[in-house]
DNA sequence: TCGGTCACCGGATCATTGATCCAGTGACCG
DNA sequence: CGGTCACTGGATCAATGATCCGGTGACCGA
């Protein structure tokens, strides 16, 4: 009784908010992925009962989303405009190094993304591709295909299983070996081969969308 | 006991296979979606007790892997080469039919896909554009770009709540309209307005990359 | 100063689910 | 005819998402 603690469980544990919950699960989700964020381990690292999550966020779920809008933040949006293409560009390339950053975002692709952070990208795009001209069919074409971009390399990138998962892509190298002669354009050119140029790969696509779109706005 | 039935629990039961489990599951996938496919539902299904299940299978993930590689079966492969474009053209309409077709087939693409159906589609893709003569870094990029792109469609496609979640699409237009001021151009150009044209922008983008391919080949 | 409200917290508990243990069971073989 | 072996499933376990309900203390108006 005289020993109570005077603050909360933690030392300085700040006092817990909807926010400080989304910044310790998207450490949590980069720490150790998507499916070991439990909301009892999540409450633990709070320093609290998994019960009081529910006090700040409906569901489970709603952590999801909310860490994945919020990683969305850390793409910048160019400031000063340096030509639609360099700003498409500098938005794309972020867009992407995030994914790849949080690896645990591709699983989470799959629901719908309508966090204020994800709308204000999708705004800025919309913005650059009006602004440097496009129109209806083009203009939607050219979002849709840009984000469909990014999401799927994020996504491919970020499930093959580079780096941490050493064993399993040993096993995926090892796989594609034993059925070379059932695949064997794939097992001569295939991702093992070329591995490291994701981002050739990547910048390589994003310049064929980009002249499409140009040439659709130019001749337009 | 005079009683006893004489073939297995259901009528006319075929001897439970893995192959009828992985079945069973994908039209349990297409009618109720990826989160209601528990192992109990899917062996209830079949008529038979989950534990027996585990025999065939080993473990919740497989059914999963197994049921991804199975509807890519449906992906045709171009049996007579009509040039380059039109086969590609041809497989990556099919794929993306077949993701649109399966849509929790959107939330399974966040792991590896080494099934002998996927590795099949990649290699006619890799197969066809190496004849077409396409050499690196552009095969790369032409093979992860295109693949990527599908991907990518197909996930936000299949996302956004179209048709069935009608509450949750209404809900997202309400969020949007709500916003109209923080998200101009998103709000009088964004996807609730064209809301049809999903081909027409696929297939636009498609032509992009295309193109781009095309020149890469050409030019060197 | 006091009583009460209310934002916030958490132990106990429930239902669901993936997975395993182990005891069958019957077809087939030597 | 005895035994092996492919196959089945009831009971059970541990983990997890979520809820019930009883605290607790800061603050506020009287």
């Amino acid at each position: 009784m005289w020993l109570r603690p005077s603050a909360r469980k933690g030392r300085d544990a700040p006092p817990l908010s909807r926010d400080r919950i989304v910044e310790e699960a998207v450490t949590l989700l980069d720490a150790e992925g998507a499916d070991r964020l439990t909301m009892r381990r999540l409450a633990e690292r709070l320093g609290t009962g998994s019960t009081t999550l529910y006090w700040h966020v409906k569901t489970k779920d709603d952590v999801l989303d909310l860490a994945l809008d919020m990683i969305f933040a850390e793409v910048l949006i160019p400031a000063e405009s340096r030509g639609w293409r360099a700003d498409i560009t500098a938005l794309i390339d972020g867009w992407r190094a995030v994914l790849l950053r949080h690896p645990w975002s591709a699983a989470l692709l799959s629901r719908p993304m309508l966090g204020p952070n994800v709308l204000a990208r999708s705004e800025f795009l919309y913005a650059t591709l009006l602004r440097a001209g496009a129109v209806e069919p083009h203009l939607t074409a050219a979002a849709y295909g840009l984000s469909n971009y990014v999401i799927g390399s994020g996504l491919m990138q970020a499930t093959w299983p580079t780096g941490a998962g050493q064993e399993a892509r040993q096993a995926a190298q090892e796989h594609l070996r034993a059925h070379r002669e059932s695949y064997p354009a794939l097992a001569a050119h295939g991702p093992h081969v070329a591995e490291a140029d994701w981002d050739t790969g990547f910048a390589l696509g994003l310049t064929w969308l980009l002249d499409g779109i140009q040439a659709g706005i130019a001749g337009k």
